[in-house]
DNA sequence: TGTCCGAGTTTTTTT
DNA sequence: AACTCGGACA
């Protein structure tokens, strides 16, 4: 509170330019490492404590639910008083909030429900099938790559122009119908957060004014991975009157897919008046060896800002490549160089494996599981994500909002109460002809008395139960007055009330496989989860603010542990943190740079630059590994070492002879197949993977061998193979004939 | 209507 | 390997 001086002098001279710069809007520059989180919150406690802005005049805009919680945590600590009522958060969320407070200059209904992308990818299969569109010839996923892609640059159904093209029409269509369906069951997915409060501003100039006179500041957080949105909503916020800081890094932009547009970095200075750039460009992270691969790396990249990381730090350890035979021997060379780290004395939570995509992980932790090894595993499935949890999710949204046409079809019918498939397809066209939601067709259908006798007991009870488990109703069946939930029953009663009622955890129960178990489990801690809870808008009610917190979160798939655990983590994931030990894997084509990123020069360059991000978490000791076979989709794939490999100099790397460690101990684990140990004298691996028609880690065959899989190449007609039955071999290709 | 089985398909990254 | 979908059958 009172070190203000204090905390300045804790800052590099172009840090403390960026904190106390009060005449310009700000461009930062802040490579990996550098201080970027650092100098945002040092700038709001300067803001507050020497410029005496008030906390509620600064806005403090985030890409990340993680990044956002470290803000908070780290600007309370500095200001020294709870930042509760300050607008920090993550784009989503501030859009998120905006909407709710004016849900009626937004042209919304006061109980509008968030949708993610698995709700989403079920409305459009939904519409399309709705459509006739047959789901071969225009995958689903298309579909709602096409509608977030129109939503991420602002651009909406009536503006697109008719086209002659069958694939725009097919898209067009769906995107308009999808956003009506939308806007009929209340629904908002996450583009449409971002699209409407854009819009919000755009036909509300008051409002609009009011927020503009209101922040006076305004922080932006990893400004690369803004979208077209995401700027022009930015650009409209600030005037001539208050000021933007953004801070970003150009090489680490690794959310182009989601329409990130890294252009909106070189396009501050020409939009935003009166701009000013610092650099922060001396890295307090990372070892010289680990710096210098990065760099490396990242200069295969064209139109760069161009900045050069350095650091005080020595060159420390080398970087350690190791050449794995197969993905289960990656995953125990990386184990077994986790115990001896801590065997050493250092904790396991100081130990991250990072990697391309999700499926990796599975490897992983079985090894891990084997060894005993407690490791805390972030993304994949997230716990709001689960099915059992959607489900029980369903039933809370549709007590808020019968219309919500999404969560309903999810659970008419589960648990089964004889809600078939005949019933479903004559709801969903009354639906459709009348223009109502489903709910609505039902009451509809059941005073017609256009179903039978059976189906229409069925239905029955089905919306009874709905209406009798929702705590605000009494006897009324379905009416349309669209109120916010009483309060009356705290959020966790109201859960558990659902989940009993409903039948849902009698469903669970029934099957006694481990799985369901699971579930179960789960559900249990979906109640725990309402219990803890604590409501931090006041404005709307429990439930509401429980539900988009289910939505917008989504939550970790383990529970918060503080304890010492191996972290596990995708790329992405990994952005913004650091770890003394990186376990970098999978280095191979395909994998990473990922076989989708291969075809084009924009996205080869994100994966360049993701794996750039990758390096850089690292503090003191970096490992890469690949493997020569992997496991994909359910078979064996030869792989070839990645192009990012080569680019990193031979002077800080370091060899691990492959495949040594694989006969002793775990020899159990993977029988005789295994390859006597490969020592490779210099990288020749990386630079000869192929010869001829031949390549690493193919199996062939020999006359007079048998079977081998081949691990070396020597020169350009000398090849090293492994043989089941006669061990490693080198033979030459022009004599020896392989197959 | 509900359930079971087999065939076929599919796989990046996240708010 | 994991999922979805459609069809056959109870």
């Amino acid at each position: 509170m009172n070190n203000n001086m204090n905390y300045l002098d804790t800052l590099n001279p172009a840090q403390r330019e960026a904190v106390t710069d009060d005449q310009h809007n700000l461009l930062v520059l802040a490579g990996a490492g550098s201080g970027k989180t650092k100098v945002l919150t040092h700038r709001i406690a300067w803001l507050i404590h020497q410029q005496q802005i008030s906390p509620y005049a600064i806005l403090a805009v985030t890409f990340t639910n993680k990044a956002a919680h470290e803000m908070k945590d780290r600007v309370e600590k500095l200001i020294d008083m709870p930042t509760n009522g300050m607008w920090i958060g993550t784009f989503h969320s501030i859009a998120h909030r905006l909407l709710r407070m004016h849900w009626q200059n937004a042209n919304l209904p006061e109980t509008f429900q968030i949708i993610d992308s698995e709700d989403q990818y079920r409305l459009i299969r939904r519409i399309m099938k709705n459509l006739n569109l047959d789901e071969a010839a225009w995958p689903p996923k298309q579909a709602q790559w096409y509608i977030n892609k129109q939503k991420d640059e602002g651009i909406r159904p009536k503006s697109i122009i008719e086209s002659q093209d069958l694939f725009q029409q097919t898209m067009l269509k769906i995107y308009a119908a999808y956003e009506k369906a939308c806007q009929q069951s209340g629904l908002v997915d996450f583009a449409e957060l971002l699209l409407r409060s854009h819009e919000l501003w755009l036909n509300n100039p008051e409002l609009l004014n009011h927020y503009a006179k209101r922040f006076q500041h305004i922080l932006v957080d990893e400004f690369q991975d803004t979208n077209t949105i995401q700027y022009a909503w930015l650009r409209m916020l600030v005037n001539e009157k208050n000021k933007i800081m953004i801070v970003g890094d150009d090489d680490q932009s690794i959310y182009g897919w989601r329409g990130a547009k890294i252009e909106n970095i070189h396009q501050f200075e020409k939009d935003f008046s009166n701009t000013s750039t610092v650099r922060l460009e001396q890295n307090y992270r990372s070892t010289g060896n680990i710096l210098q691969a990065a760099n490396a790396v990242i200069s295969g990249n064209y139109n760069r800002l161009g900045k050069n990381l350095w650091t005080q730090a020595g060159k420390g350890e080398p970087i350690s490549l190791y050449a794995a035979f197969n993905d289960r021997d990656e995953a125990r060379f990386i184990t077994n160089r986790i115990i001896t780290w801590t065997q050493q004395g250092n904790k396991a939570c100081e130990c991250a494996i990072l990697y391309r995509s999700n499926a990796q992980s599975r490897v992983l932790e079985e090894t891990l599981i084997q060894a005993n090894l407690p490791y805390r595993i972030y993304g994949g499935t997230r716990f709001y994500e689960r099915a059992e949890i959607k489900n029980a999710l369903a039933y809370l949204r549709l007590m808020i909002n019968r219309n919500d046409d999404p969560a309903l079809e999810r659970i008419i019918n589960l648990p089964t109460r004889g809600i078939g498939n005949t019933t479903l397809t004559l709801i969903r066209q009354t639906a459709r002809t009348n223009n109502f939601s489903m709910w609505q067709a039902c009451q509809h259908l059941i005073k017609n008395d256009s179903l039978t006798t059976r189906s229409q007991n069925n239905l029955l009870t089905f919306l009874d139960l709905i209406n009798t488990m929702d705590p605000r109703s009494t006897d009324r069946v379905g009416d349309d007055t669209q109120q916010a939930i009483t309060n009356e029953l705290p959020l966790h009663e109201l859960t558990e009330h659902v989940l009993t009622c409903s039948g849902l955890l009698e469903y669970y129960k029934k099957d006694k496989s481990e799985k369901s178990l699971n579930r179960r489990e789960n559900l249990t801690e979906l109640i725990n989860a309402t219990k803890e809870f604590d409501v931090e808008d006041e404005s709307t009610s429990p439930l509401t603010s429980f539900l988009t917190h289910a939505a917008l979160e989504a939550g970790e798939n383990q529970a918060e542990s503080h304890s010492d655990c191996i972290q596990l983590m995708t790329l992405h994931a990994a952005k913004g943190l650091e770890f003394p030990v990186v376990f970098l894997t999978g280095l191979e084509e395909g994998l990473f740079p990922h076989q989708m990123s291969m075809d084009s020069v924009e996205k080869l360059e994100e994966e360049r630059r993701l794996c750039y991000v990758g390096i850089t978490r690292a503090k003191q000791k970096l490992y890469l590994t690949y493997a020569h076979t992997r496991m994909l989709h359910g078979s064996e794939m030869c792989r070839q070492p990645s192009q990012f490999l080569r680019a990193i100099p031979n002077e800080c790397l370091e060899e691990i002879a492959g495949a040594s460690r694989l006969s002793s101990g775990q020899a159990r684990a993977v029988p005789l197949q295994i390859p006597r140990p490969i020592s490779y004298k210099k990288r020749s691996v990386i630079t000869e993977t192929s010869c001829g028609n031949f390549k690493v880690g193919q199996t062939v065959s020999h006359n007079k061998f048998g079977e081998g899989i081949i691990l070396n190449f020597e020169g350009n007609a000398r090849v090293q193979v492994n043989f089941k039955k006669f061990g490693t071999k080198t033979l030459d290709l022009n004599y020896a004939k392989l197959s």
